[in-house]
DNA sequence: TGCAAGAGAATTGTATCCAATTGACGAGAT
DNA sequence: ATCTCGTCAATTGGATACAATTCTCTTGCA
């Protein structure tokens, strides 16, 4: 695995997905030389992964006392949610403008795939959910658009595993089907405005209620603000 | 300087206005123990600093070769572009809703300043224009939004250094006062045709015409496209 | 008994050191 | 004379070692 790829690079995509999947819980430290023995990695290699995922808003450092996993406050998620409904409408608009000929082929095939794990496995659900849209900003072509909504994307979902009650309904798959032929047909503003439904769902129910999973997560959150 | 800020920050930002501003030229590249001993510091900062700003997209790092200054091809421009008009309208669509109230006297001082080095001073002008979009962007409250501006308005600068002719007059300084009163007129949809207006005219003049300034500026170039 | 100060442990911040990969220069063969 | 191959220098990739800071636990005092 090592071929190609660097080894800080493996690290910050298995830190990544750990993260998204949830094993890795909002608030949840990440100690340099854990980490890294975990990986059979030097602490040099974990500190670089840490640095980019810092940058990507995945985790927060605090001054000599190491990294965690980010905890989106909920004025936070709010702004995110803000900058990912613009970004996403900026990405129908150029779909709608121009798709590449395979593009649709790769929409249905991928909510198939969603349909297929449709309540089984929770991560797994949660992260095809969210690469439905990733996969939607690639189709642009826009690199620099496609990682911008890739960031929002995984941030949201940092966002529902802190404050959504269920995530395995996390996106409604009937809703991506419908922005796939909303596309198809030209209509970007009706496809905007079920984007824009189908992220103010998303965002509205993890809103309502703020339900934290530990303790540890309750009082992280109130030192973080204690410390700013 | 080195009190609360950490010494990767601190070559991180020196770095970077040394981009910015053009002391580090587009394709120039970043040997790790060079900039080290420059600044006083190790290699070990270097890296870090290096690898944040790979994530802004202002360096590009190859494999075993080290760091350059990014030099965006003309699709890249193109793609920046793109996604920074969709940035911005978001910003006027808020700004409109949403302005502090001390926002106007902030930006109307900034334009002051702008005038007062009109043609004076080649990269402290250039370093205004763009802040006074990014004060735009961090007038709107939402830090995520004004974290996406800073970075496509950093990397147009880095454009404009590549592909425009004259940088004096990067950004007209009457279209930022238009765009001001816009706003405090809450007319969004004037607004946002201004800057539209404002940033085509930038990218067009951009686009116009390819004049690298050296030919090992030309060769990477070329080198990189063949690497990939 | 509660609070405060200090010592100790743990962890990050930084520097240096070794290994691996890449580019360049030069020698030799065709 | 040109092309190819091999060796060497230079630079990054990665690991380890040391210093600084922070947290915690203990101990002394009011």
């Amino acid at each position: 695995m090592t071929e190609k790829t660097t080894l800080t690079d493996a690290v910050h995509t298995l830190l990544k997905r750990a993260i998204i999947e949830q094993a890795l819980k909002p608030g949840m430290r990440l100690p340099e030389d854990t980490v890294g023995e975990q990986f059979g990695v030097s602490r040099t290699i974990v500190r670089h992964a840490l640095v980019r995922l810092e940058n990507e808003g995945l985790v927060v450092t605090r001054r000599n006392r190491g990294a965690f996993v980010a905890e989106p406050s909920l004025d936070e998620a709010k702004q995110i949610f803000e900058v990912r409904r613009a970004l996403e409408a900026e990405v129908i608009r150029i779909l709608v403008e121009r798709i590449p000929s395979s593009g649709f082929d790769q929409l249905e095939a991928h909510v198939r795939l969603e349909e297929s794990v449709r309540g089984k496995d929770g991560p797994v659900s949660i992260r095809l959910a969210g690469e439905f849209h990733t996969l939607l900003a690639e189709l642009t072509g826009n690199a620099v658009l496609s990682r911008y909504v890739g960031e929002v994307v995984l941030r949201c979902s940092l966002i529902m595993a802190m404050y959504a009650k269920s995530h395995s309904s996390d996106c409604a798959v009937d809703e991506h089907s419908q922005i796939i032929e909303a596309i198809r047909t030209g209509d970007a503003e009706r496809a905007t405005q079920i984007m824009d439904h189908h992220l103010g769902a998303v965002a509205g129910r993890a809103e309502l209620e703020q339900k934290p999973d530990s303790i540890s997560s309750i009082l992280s959150r109130y030192g973080k603000e204690l410390a700013t």
